[in-house]
DNA sequence: CCTGGCACTCGACTGTAGCGAGTGCCAGTC
DNA sequence: GACTGGCACTCGCTACAGTCGAGTGCCAGG
């Protein structure tokens, strides 16, 4: 049952070639283009015993071999290293990174560079509102009975909505409310602002508590529960190369599933700390998305981790440098991040 | 040369046809799905005449015939009228577009609604900035030296940028900034705001000229000139209906072409009244989408046009239906805007 | 001017044959 | 016992020939 260092030489051969050339590998090829100090026949006894195994497969009896899922993922866990970037990569990240003006900008600069840089579907959330926190909020009157509330986040996001107040509320009490709720709630973590909003409406003088229990329904419903999550995405167009022979086919499935904003953070969103994630083909949860592998990671300024990212393309990928590049420039958008 | 009224309604069979079944559309099977009175020798008559003006032609020899980009053309100016929607579809649009809460709301929904109505690729533009006027500038105090600037337009659109001071700035001074700014500027179209903002950083007193020009820099880059544009765009995943018989196999130069925001902005951001626009194939300035066709309006509150909206499908699309979803959706959506 | 009839074209489909890459197995060798 | 060379076998791919049928263009006649 064991796999001697033979076989997994073999079976790492083929992930290889296959990535490489996306045509079944034979015996002969294999021998030829690698190192491996044996004859074809034997080869082709380890890979009757990988395929018995599970970690190759034949398309047709008299084709080469092709690696499944479980093949991958051991190439993942044992075979391969880590491709270090080259000086070019590093360089080409940071000039890529640096002129970002805006949090709108670095995510946006990230997702397409991710992409670039994989030729692979990239996809990066917004820092996470859950995980920040409250800078300022501010309040601005755009008639007598509507307000803007504008929520400015330590991670750079700024979010906005319209609250329609219960009746027209005059510029003083405006100005109490934006001290009332700065005080309260500036410097606490999105997460933790649900109790003290409540405690707000129950403090206030009874002059302002309908003005407040409107501006703390807002407050709760937007910036606490509902569509508090954002995703960047780039790169559709690579899902093309490979001429349709990736994906078995049809690409529908796998747009569908990138139209869906809950599925992308399924696939990229639940990182607690910052290590790769790979998921590769059956791996993955999503129906839509089992002819495909992802690899993904958490990103935040220092050792703090505010969202993820990371990139979406067919299981054959080359996942030592996607791996390499996807953590390079996590780290460099983390770096980004820090300093402001 | 002029075309009676016979052949016209030959070619208006052929485009129904085909777009209805994908294929080729012979005489025989025209002259029994369309009351034409004649038989199919003179359909054939008719069909050589419109094959010499370049409305149809053949895909090979023994097949029968396609509408050319110039055939659809004729057809949308001439032979079409435009579907009245069902009620449903009305009551659909209607219930789809109530809850929107916000701006971006809106426009999400929107463009989800257009795709899934059209069963192609949506895309709308958020309201151009050119077009919208300042109805709020606030300053917030970040840090010592960063303020975020943060403006609100009267089309809903909220646009929010680091400013980076030469210097520490008291709060004093932000409070003297944001009444300057707000005095001089809210009202005003942001197209012609440049001479304006000169102007502030020429009067104001010399305490606050640098922390004005900074501002006013800012201001200028930011809002007027750069990225001032945004887009949404959805249904990408029905590019692959019709089995990637439509654009010729390929569906790369298209998702390409949606990836970039100068593309599509082009595509339907040059809108001045609220015309509905058609382009067809080869009408297409750009060379990646002479296998689409884009159908294009402006929308806006009333007859102003603040922005355009539209989608993109295979030539072969259903025009009449295409055109009256996308009219009625940019009116519904232009009354919204209406309503804040 | 329209129509029925007819010869013709040509793509789609089917069946056959040959090729070649690749395999599994086995007997022989180190 | 592990490896190797040899060999028979499988099977997808390509080429080729033949058939079918949808559709056309043209022409003579109403």
């Amino acid at each position: 049952m064991g796999l001697d260092d033979r076989k997994l030489a073999v079976l790492r051969a083929i992930v290889e070639d296959y990535v490489a050339t996306q045509e079944p590998v034979g015996s002969r090829a294999l021998v030829e283009r690698h190192q491996l100090g044996v004859s074809p026949a034997t080869v082709r006894n380890d890979m009757a015993v990988l395929e018995e195994e599970g970690y190759i497969r034949q398309p047709h009896t008299s084709a080469g071999r092709v690696p499944t899922d479980r093949g991958y993922r051991l190439f993942v866990d044992r075979l391969s290293r880590v491709k270090p970037l080259s000086p070019a990569e590093r360089r080409a990240i940071e000039r890529f990174l640096l002129g970002a003006v805006d949090l709108d900008d670095v995510v946006h600069r990230t997702v397409r560079l991710l992409a670039q840089l994989t030729r692979q579907v990239a996809v990066v959330q917004y820092p996470s509102l859950a995980r920040s926190s409250v800078r300022h909020l501010e309040l601005v009157p755009i008639s007598t009975t509507r307000l803007m509330l504008v929520m400015i986040a330590d991670t750079g996001r700024v979010e906005q909505r319209l609250v329609e107040m219960p009746a027209p509320i005059p510029a003083d009490d405006v100005t109490d409310l934006r001290r009332l709720v700065n005080e309260k709630l500036v410097d606490t973590r999105l997460s933790e602002t649900p109790p003290l909003v409540q405690a707000l409406v129950d403090e206030v003088g009874p002059d302002l508590r309908p003005a407040m229990a409107t501006l703390a329904s807002v407050l709760l419903e937007t910036l606490v529960e509902r569509h508090e999550e954002r995703i960047a995405l780039a790169g559709t167009a690579n899902l093309t190369r490979g001429g349709l022979l990736d994906f078995q086919g049809s690409l529908r499935p796998i747009l569908e599933a990138l139209e869906e904003e809950v599925v992308l953070l399924k696939l990229i969103g639940e990182v607690e700390e910052s290590t790769m994630r790979v998921r590769i083909g059956d791996e993955n949860e999503i129906d839509n998305l089992r002819a495909a592998s992802v690899v993904s990671t958490g990103y935040g300024p220092g050792s703090m981790i505010v969202g993820g990212l990371g990139v979406l393309g067919p299981t054959r990928m080359d996942y030592p440098s996607t791996i390499a590049t996807v953590r390079a420039v996590a780290r460099y958008v983390g770096d980004l991040l820090a300093q402001n």
